[in-house]
DNA sequence: AAATAACCTGACACCAGTGTCAAGTAAAAT
DNA sequence: ATTTTACTTGACACTGGTGTCAGGTTATTT
């Protein structure tokens, strides 16, 4: 008698097998996705690239909507991280936003990208999450900027075309990587540039805001 | 008898519907390449868009890529038209160069989408273009800046980050919108609000370089 | 008003990708 | 050791997009 009831079983109990198989997945999506960009992108390719057959990609997964689900709640959970809201100088404050800004251009290039793609094409899929915890964030740094001016520890500047700026800046690096390097004559930046980078901005950010160190 | 000798022809003469009929192609295109990107968008769909027969979009352009070489071209010219290099004070060159950046961002989002994407998923076909005329234009500014940096006249901030800077935080607005929009509960930014950007941005980047006024 | 070149379009053959299923194998639980 | 559950995979039917072509219509030229 042929076994009916095995369609996406249990999320919870032993699936050891799943968990690596998904992450193997999980992987070539995402230089899928990155090649191609969504719509691009098929699953017979992240098969491919991934080694396995396409039947199995879709027994983990139902469809390429639901490993891109996967891939942008990972990078939704690591964009947040980075926490501005403190008790800390603004100096310190800016200046270790904007290092960890740069140094996630640095080390999750593909997520700043992948991210970067689902704005360019509209956001379709993030409308719940810019409603609901980014908006909370920003209205926290909001606050916490408006203090700072309040106490004439810097500028008069709208928060928002700050962060903005901040986050323009530092996205770039990931983002437009091979601009970037072009324009610098070299093949990828190396732990030195980034470094520098994150010095240079700091350093034109917090004068032009009228910030004292 | 029928004629055999009709494909692609003249493209000098007269032409009138061809100028004609390619705007209307290129137009639904731009659109359908914002929305599903390069490999996701299809002549179907911007045939459906253009509201011709698929087959007739096929008379004018021989296939996809085609059609983006024509659109990429344009985007290109049109990028490179601001121009930093003179012989004014760094604070105008500067300011002018951060509001026409502003200004391009709210003129023409769909362009600065587009060119955005094509770095995202790594440039390929531009890689000639970063080549030459790109670098070469990078090569002037920073003579220029560097002039202004060994008169004393702005604080000594490498050129190729100071461009950066401006790039990221102006393409911002258009390519992020979804994300500006959001964060100041917007539907869409105004005249005002563009023209308050380019004056923050001034700012902040001017003062920050240690030009004054 | 012919003749010629430009433009238009339905139809055809083709290819790439999708999602499902049945029949299997491997792993875990009993 | 057997049973149950998890995992694997080739095959199938289907959908959506491609590019070409023949035979048509509309403009332009002579």
């Amino acid at each position: 008698m042929p076994i009916i009831k095995n369609q996406q079983p249990n999320t919870s109990s032993t699936g050891r097998v799943r968990k690596k198989n998904q992450l193997i997945i999980l992987k070539a999506a995402e230089q899928d996705f990155l090649e191609h960009g969504f719509k691009g992108a098929s699953i017979k390719g992240i098969a491919e690239r991934a080694g396995i057959p396409r039947a199995n990609v879709h027994y983990y997964y139902k469809n390429k909507e639901a490993i891109y689900s996967d891939i942008l709640l990972e990078i939704l959970a690591l964009w947040d991280s980075s926490i501005i809201t403190s008790t800390e100088e603004p100096a310190k404050v800016l200046g270790d936003y904007i290092l960890a800004k740069v140094m996630y251009s640095k080390t999750n290039p593909e997520a700043s990208r992948i991210f970067a793609g689902e704005f360019i094409h509209g956001a379709p899929r993030l409308q719940e999450y810019l409603k609901t915890s980014f908006k909370t964030w920003i209205d926290e740094v909001k606050a916490t900027v408006e203090g700072w001016i309040n106490q004439g520890k810097m500028d008069p500047i709208d928060p928002l075309y700050l962060l903005f700026t901040i986050w323009g800046a530092t996205q770039h690096y990931a983002d437009f990587a091979p601009q970037v390097t072009a324009a610098m004559g070299k093949d990828k930046l190396s732990n030195e540039d980034f470094e520098q980078v994150a010095k240079t901005l700091t350093q034109i950010i917090l004068k032009g805001c009228g910030i004292s160190k």
